[in-house]
DNA sequence: TCTGGGGTCCTAGGACCC
DNA sequence: TCTGGGGTCCTAGGACCC
């Protein structure tokens, strides 16, 4: 979808058309918080998604400032999958405002099935959306970005020396600033150039493996079917303060921050049917730096009394002595609660493990 | 007045087991 | 006065994506 968030505000703000428009925090840029989307109107004064609101106004006062409101971004998005799914059901879900679809079995024509999907989009939203049409999801993805908004590409295998590798390394999903830095500082800055080098050279610049996946992709190669139907891994919720916690006095915030994010965790995973085994927390400080801490047990658990405990047990092995910005508090090791917990199979014969629950390990490290 | 929130996957080291 | 090899699980951090 093209500028999604900021395209879905237009729709009840027709009077913002064509002016810079930024959807990000609660649209105050006076207040913490970054931009999501900008209208390329916006866009066109150097604002882009991730930028600190308080930088956008200062790059461009004039520019207008909305909330984000993600439950409507939700409806509007499970709206376009709906709207596609008359076409096809072979769809993977990539997030809000992205999906994968096989055409494969369709005998249509590439450029008239996408005309098709713009179509049906629009008349379910009035949005319009971009679209990449190839052999794999890679080259597909990469397509799709290279005619916004309301483009159609389509990319061939032979197409890949003339279409692909004259872009930036960093148009491929999986090069991100640190790779594409990296990739700088080694002489690459073309996909084509990255094609050029010996996959033994890029494993031993980067892991073996991301060398190996950087040299299949920048030959187009990509054997990953359509996930249909992918399992949750871990369910998590997090805050910024508004103005950083002091990790003393304001200690009693922090703790019934935990506490709240914990049950709406545990209120998230039962609305789902799911339990985790790891409970952790992740804390951010003034100075951005970002640590995590967890805790494995044997039992599942979805109860937000249980996150709450656990919680607060990984909080005693965090030195407390700078200033908190953000604290979050997340579940993972997924299992849907309707599996039986395994006492067919000797699970609850296992030795002891270390005491588990109702004691708090003060002294358990150092 | 710099830097959201919710995810996935990978790497690496240590504990522990056979 | 030297100390294998292979495997799993847990923990922490980091890159990346929408």
């Amino acid at each position: 979808m093209d500028a999604f968030y900021a395209s879905v505000e237009l729709l009840s703000r027709p009077d913002l058309r064509g002016r810079p428009v930024a959807i990000g925090g609660r649209g105050d840029p006076t207040r913490r918080g970054v931009v999501t989307t900008a209208t390329y109107e916006a866009r066109a004064f150097g604002i882009h998604s991730g930028m600190a609101l308080s930088i956008a106004a200062r790059k461009c006062p004039e520019c207008v400032f909305l909330p984000v409101d993600f439950e409507r971004y939700r409806r509007v998005s499970r709206q376009f999958k709906a709207a596609i799914s008359q076409v096809t059901e072979a769809i993977e879900d990539r997030g809000i405002d992205e999906v994968y679809l096989d055409l494969t079995p369709l005998e249509a024509d590439a450029r008239e099935l996408a005309l098709m999907l713009q179509k049906q989009v629009f008349d379910a939203t009035g949005l319009s959306c971009s679209i990449g049409i190839a052999p794999n999801k890679l080259i597909a993805k990469i397509a799709s970005d290279l005619d916004k908004p309301g483009g159609i590409t389509l990319i061939g295998r032979d197409d890949i020396g003339q279409r692909i590798w004259p872009l930036p390394a960093r148009k491929i999903p999986g090069v991100g600033p640190k790779a594409d830095a990296r990739l700088s500082q080694l002489g690459i800055s073309t996909i084509g150039q990255l094609a050029a080098r010996d996959p033994a050279w890029l494993s031993e610049q980067f892991s073996p493996r991301y060398g190996q996946w950087l040299h299949r992709a920048a030959h187009g190669h990509d054997d990953r079917p359509l996930d249909l139907n992918p399992e949750p891994r871990s369910r998590s919720r997090e805050t910024t303060f508004q103005n950083d916690l002091h990790p003393v006095r304001d200690w009693q915030v922090l703790a019934q921050t935990i506490a709240a994010l914990s049950k709406q965790v545990g209120e998230d995973l039962k609305k789902r049917g799911y339990r985790g085994r790891t409970v952790g927390i992740k804390l951010r400080f003034a100075d951005f730096q970002t640590i995590t801490r967890d805790r494995t047990v044997d039992t599942p658990l979805d109860d937000g009394t249980s996150i709450r405990r656990l919680a607060f047990e990984c909080l005693g092995r965090i030195a407390l002595e700078r200033p908190i910005r953000l604290v979050g508090v997340r579940v993972g090791e997924l299992s849907p609660a309707d599996e039986s917990v395994g006492t067919m199979h000797g699970t609850t014969a296992k030795p002891a493990p270390r005491s588990d629950e109702g004691t708090l390990p003060l002294f358990d490290e150092q």
